[in-house]
Formats: structure tokens, C-alpha cells, sequence
DNA sequence: GGAAACCTGTTCAGAATTTCACAAATCACC
DNA sequence: GGTGATTTGTGAAATTCTGAACAGGTTTCC
């Protein structure tokens, strides 16, 4: 899938998930064919927003009836480059980690944890969900061995860094780094930082934002 | 704590949350004072960003100093409106919401979850982490019982907007969804939606888009 | 006490993003 | 086949956000 424009903005790759998600919903509901007008509504942002979003990859509608909401999904799919599955090595296999293995909605979304890791010699061997646990150190052989590109961090804060250096060593693509802590990765390693806390301040500050203004 | 300005930008916010954890990095290795510009390196943003960013709630430095780390934290928390607890309910204790609810570090943080609903007869009475899971049904005696504020929406998506709604009706201040689902709320109550997978669809998207430029 | 080295807070320019507005295309109906 | 009602894709305008530059303080050191 051809991206036509040289620099896409974050924000527009955010949208884009929302999107996937509200026409979904409409595929369950029957609905074969959207307008921007109604898509734009159902996800809280402008129809010109949308209309643009979608001109950075391909023309996919159709003027005078809309988007066929089937293709639709498919072209954002392929635009995003979740058309195809994604091998996942999770490092860190604490609680979080253990949650994540057990969320089935992962292999079902096109990432599927291929491969569970741990320094722990206690955890070591453990099966979680059909997988077992296998040292940190045999990183390198197997992202070689099952073709791994996207590194999930789930260690506590001070041992993300190391866990991100196993991840890099052994020729990892990308890192979503789910620990409480910045860790340096070198330019082509694409790096994203998860942490739910943010939702959660954004909401305290609103709240408090709002009843201060009342 | 007074907010200087009107409107704060939501980037501005999410910033302010790094910041937080950096700056606590610093702490726990004894840095006392730190600069904009070591800040800034550190968060990977520009030292007038940081700068500005502060300036929308006060000023917190000392020109030729920089800023006193411990006296930083409590400022942003302050700002942020975190130098509290907010008590909050979580709905639908499946995977995820147990996940959440053995999450030490949201008491820590100041979100103490003290009720979780669900509407599941064969998990109401079940007690998670300490926490009797109570029915759906007594979410308005609960929220006034406990003084709940923010509502945390861990249900299957399609549970998502009666979650929210008996939530609203309790009155709730706010509500973080973690359900795949969009939900209509007045406007009253500050919203906010989480999703891992916007953060995997980026990691690909980017992984890929770096591909093809080689 | 003064000079030099620092570093914040703030202004302003320009970069980036969002919204508007409309030409171009499609469909339904007469 | 033509007309009117729709709706996309896209320049141009409006808005928002970011980064460079610098005036205004602070500290250090002589």
C-alpha cells in the first residue's frame, strides 16, 4: 500500500485506530456504507478531518455515496500495515505481563505473542497460556527462530532499559514499553510508550478543571 | 492551585505525566536541581517546550538555577490536580479488570479503586485483591456511600454504554474506558478512551513505513 | 562589589494541524 | 438523458502548537 505523502502526523495513525474500531461496530450493525458526515460524528472528530486522514494514503470513497464500510477497514488495515499478522516477543512476566498473555483480543487484532521472556530462574519454564517462559538470554535466538519484530516491555521500571537492549541485540523492529520508565533505543528502533496513568491524570485534571470553573 | 491560562493544550498534559515520571527517576538517584534543558533530554522534548508547558500553571523555577526536583513533582501534581486520592469504581471485572485491580501502583498513585460492579451473577459476592464484587445495580448507593469520582469501564464492548450509564446516573465526575467500544456521555463528564492497540498499530505502521524508504 | 556563566519565563515567527468551502463525481428520479 | 440531491477529495484560510531568541534574574568566583 502506497503511502502518498512523505510525513504522516501521529495524530492521524491515532485516528486511524478509532476509526477501525467505530466502523467495525457499524459492520456489526449492518451498516454497508458510511458517509464522513455520520463516521465523523460517531467518533467525535471533524468529517474534513476524516476526508483528510484517509487523502494521506488512497482515495477510498466514492463521491455522491460514501465509504463502503468493508473496504474501508480492509484500506486502513493495509494502510497501517495490519493487514498481516505481527510476531510479538512479551519480556516480563509480572502481572501485567500475565494479563497480557491471557488477552486472547491480541492474536485476534494481528499481534500474537510468539514468545515469552523472563530473567526470573523462578518463572523460568513456567507455561502461561500455552506458552512457556523462556530466559531473557535466548532473546537472540529466537527472534531469529520465529521471525519476532515487535518487543513488548512489561519488567518493573529498572530493568526496562536491559530489557531493551536484549530486544535491540537480537534485531528487534519496534519496542512498546508498557514499564514506568524512558528507556534509549537507537534511531531506527521504533519506540512507544504505554502507560495508563496518563489517562488517568487527564481525567483528575479535567474534573478538577471543570468544578473550578463552576 | 491556579491555572494561569484558559485553555491547556491536551499535549501539554501528557507531557506533564512524563515529566512526573522523570523527574522521579531523578529523585530516587538524588538529583536535587535539574535544568530545562537536562529535563528535556531526558523526555526527548525541546527545553522551551518544558518551559512553556510549566508556564501555563506557574512559575516553579529559579532563573540561573533550574528547577528543585522534589518542589517540581509536587507542583506538576498539584497543577495536574494529583496531590489527592480520587476514588474511583471499576465496572466489569473480567481479565482486565482483575489486572487492574491487583495493580498496586494505582493506590500509590493517588486512584484508589473502591468498588467493582459487574453484573454477573456468578462473580457478584466473589472477592478480588480484597474487594467484594458488588452488582451493577448498586453503583448510585455505592458512588454516594464512598464519595466515588472517576468510573473505570472494563466490560466486554458491547456492556460498554450501560456500564457508562449507570455511572452517569450514580453521578460520576468521570469515566476511562478501557472497552473497545465508543460511549456517549453528557458533556459534563470528562471522558477518556484507552487502547493498547493504537499503540501496536503505530509500532507497525512506523516498522513498516521505515521498510519502505530502505 | 562586579563580571562571567547560567538558566528561567516570555515573546514572536513559522511549522504543523485542523477546519472551511467548493469543484468534481455519483446516484435517484423524472 | 437531464436535474437535483449527495458526498468525496482538496486547495486555501484559520487555528493551534512548537522552537528560537532574548530580557530578566541568580549564582559563582575573583
Amino acid at each position: 500500500m502506497a503511502v502518498k505523502s512523505e510525513h504522516i502526523p501521529k495524530a492521524t495513525i491515532a485516528r486511524l485506530a478509532t476509526y477501525i474500531q467505530v466502523l467495525s461496530e457499524f459492520k456489526r450493525e449492518g451498516t454497508d456504507v458510511v458517509s464522513s458526515e455520520r463516521l465523523a460524528e460517531a467518533c467525535s472528530v471533524n468529517s474534513s478531518q476524516i476526508r483528510k486522514d484517509l487523502a494521506y494514503f488512497g482515495e477510498f470513497g466514492v463521491r455522491g455515496v460514501g465509504y463502503y464500510v468493508q473496504d474501508l477497514i480492509s484500506s486502513i488495515k493495509r494502510s497501517l500495515g495490519i493487514d498481516r499478522a505481527w510476531n510479538c516477543a512479551l519480556v516480563g512476566v509480572g502481572n501485567l505481563g500475565r494479563a497480557l498473555l491471557r488477552h486472547r483480543e491480541f492474536s485476534r487484532k494481528g499481534f500474537v505473542i510468539r514468545g515469552a521472556f523472563d530473567c526470573d530462574p523462578y518463572k523460568i519454564g513456567e507455561v502461561v497460556e500455552g506458552m512457556e517462559i523462556v530466559c531473557s538470554r535466548q532473546l537472540p535466538a529466537k527472534v531469529k527462530e520465529l521471525g519476532l519484530e515487535i518487543g513488548v516491555i512489561t519488567t518493573p521500571p529498572e530493568r526496562a532499559q536491559r530489557a531493551a537492549n536484549y530486544l535491540i541485540g537480537a534485531g528487534i523492529k519496534g519496542i512498546i514499553n508498557f514499564a514506568p520508565a524512558r528507556i534509549a533505543v537507537p534511531k531506527h528502533i521504533h519506540l512507544e510508550y504505554v502507560d495508563f496513568f496518563h489517562y488517568f491524570y487527564a481525567a483528575a485534571f479535567h474534573i478538577r478543571f471543570n468544578e473550578q470553573r463552576d
